[in-house]
Formats: structure tokens, C-alpha cells, sequence
DNA sequence: TCTTTAAATGTTATGTTGTAACAACAATGA
DNA sequence: TCATTGTTGTTACAACATAACATTTAAAGA
């Protein structure tokens, strides 16, 4: 399948998927959206602007930016990556897979991202060391620093 | 222990292994690393310029922190933080211990940060999950946002 | 000791990232 | 139509980070 018909397979579903939830994949939103589905790697909210802007002729200032990838993020069809402060489109917004807790590998050289599920026995041995130091995981997201199999190490 | 005498015996171990290594703890550098040592949580650059200036009485600019950070860190007696953008002391500089690969616990809530070392088994299945995916690991830093007990959840 | 050199710090400016506050506009339902 | 709510536009600003160059301090050799 090609890449142009993968994104329009995602924004299909992304806005059945919006419909479902009682909120609207506006034109704006939809814009976005295709501009992290277009991009090979994670951006920030000024390079997607950026990107949006230059490669899909959509204007859209970076408050904007922010404001509907707060929401896509909300519609678990965005994530958001902390420790590049930069999102990438849910890999599985095409497919039928049920959604699984994510974990990201980041290229730190080319800031491509994969997204991956480790096995779940691995989440819960991290869980279970920070249970006796005393914490608890708030969010089952592990990121990754890697690099990638294009990118001399 | 008090936390003084913690603070002055890391700081003795840090001038002694800044001079193993042909480097210098200077005025400056013990300052700010003495402002992290006496942080009950990680700071950002600002956060300890502030600090310094403060309640210890040291004038440092945040340039400065930056630059001095930036060394502290080569000697591995500080870690940044990327998923908070935040730096803390490492809790093994006035320890014995061999130094091991550190994996931090953030709490997402007050800051407090407890670094762990997971069970070697997870790291070495993490970088299984990684390889398959083609990729390796380019840090072996775990950092995990979690709530810690003095929080509500 | 004096001089030269390198390292560390000071200073100013600027770039980047992210948020706050309010205005304008559009869609929806009574 | 009018009121309400949600979305986007606009401006301003706060926080984080680095670049470039000046000044001071420390070290090393003549």
C-alpha cells in the first residue's frame, strides 16, 4: 500500500473515530494530522507548523498547533514524546489492532520513532522495581534513546 | 548521617575524582554542585541559579550553571534529567558503590527523583525488544514518570 | 619573577519552546 | 433569531537554551 493511501485509509478513520467520541476532526485538525502522517520523523509543534506550512500549504501558527495536538493526543491519535518534547501520529490509527500501551524507540540522531510493545513482563518488572523505591508508574509510556539501524553509531 | 556531612563527604569525593581525572572543582562548580546536593528535587538550570543565590548566598547566572552543569555531567557527578529537562546530583557520589547504570524515578507531581537500578535481566530485555525492532540503545538511561508515595495520586 | 597561554567565568544578545489571555468567528440548539 | 459553546486567531510573555565575545584567573615555561 502506498503512503498516500495509508494516510487517507488513517484520516478516515480518525475522523469516524472523532465522530464516535462526540467531537469533530475539523479542517485545521484534519491538517495537522496529515502533516504528522506525512512526516517520516517526530516534530514539534513549530516544525510541524513549519511543515504544514511549506509541504502542505497550511497555514496554521503554532499556538494553534499546540492547542489541536493537545486534543488529537486526547484522541489517542497523537503522541506526544517527552523526552524530545516532539509528536509523531499513532502508528496504529490504520490498522484494526487493539490499541496497546506504547513504547517508543527514538532515533536520537534522526528522530525517526518507532513504535513498538515490549513484552508485558518486562512493564511489569519496571513497575515492580519502582514499587519497592516506593513509586508508582502514572503513565505506562517508556521512550527510548536509540539509534537507528540508517544512522552510524 | 546528617545531610550536611553527606553533602561535605561527596563533595570531598568529587574534588578528589574531578583531580584523578587532570580536571578541576573550582569555587563556581562546588557551589552549584553543593546547590544540588542540598535540592531535595531535580532543578532546571534556572531553578538552580536561584537556589544558589538564594539560600546559599552564591551568585551564580544561569549561563554559568549551564556551562558548569555541562562539566559536572562529563565527570558523572551530575545527571540531566531529559524527560523533565531537570538535573540531579548522583546519589552515588559519596558512596563506595561501583557505578551502575542509572534508571531514575520521577515523580511527575512534587519532582522528587530516586534513582534505582533495575534488575539487569530488564535492561538486557529492553535492548532485545530494541534490536528486533532494528534498533539499539543508544543510552542506558531509563527515566519513568511515576507518583510518588508522599503524593496523591 | 615575568610572560605567555589556556581555562574558567562574566556579559550581552538572541533563538527556541511553551503558555496565558482575550478577541473573533462558526456551529448548534432552544 | 438569540444564546451558548467550541474552535481558531492574535498578541504578549514566560521559561529554557545557546552563541559570541570580553574579562579574569590559573598554570606553565622562559
Amino acid at each position: 500500500m502506498t503512503r498516500e493511501s495509508l494516510t487517507s485509509t488513517a484520516l478516515e478513520r480518525a475522523e469516524k473515530h472523532c465522530k464516535e467520541q462526540g467531537s469533530k476532526l475539523t479542517d485545521k485538525r484534519r491538517q495537522v494530522l496529515s502533516g504528522l502522517l506525512a512526516s517520516e520523523k517526530a516534530l514539534s509543534a513549530y516544525e510541524l507548523s513549519d511543515f504544514c506550512r511549506t509541504e502542505l500549504g497550511h497555514n496554521i501558527l503554532p499556538m494553534s498547533v499546540y492547542r489541536i495536538l493537545e486534543f488529537l493526543e486526547e484522541q489517542n491519535l497523537v503522541h506526544r514524546l517527552n523526552l524530545a518534547n516532539k509528536y509523531v501520529a499513532c502508528s496504529h490509527i490504520a490498522c484494526e489492532h487493539e490499541h496497546r500501551l506504547p513504547q517508543f524507540l527514538i532515533c536520537t540522531s534522526c528522530h525517526r520513532v518507532e513504535e513498538v510493545s515490549l513484552p508485558s513482563s518486562v512493564m511489569s518488572s519496571i513497575e515492580g522495581g519502582a514499587k519497592t523505591a516506593g513509586y508508582h508508574l502514572a503513565r505506562n509510556q517508556l521512550e527510548l534513546e536509540c539509534i537507528c539501524s540508517d544512522c552510524p553509531a
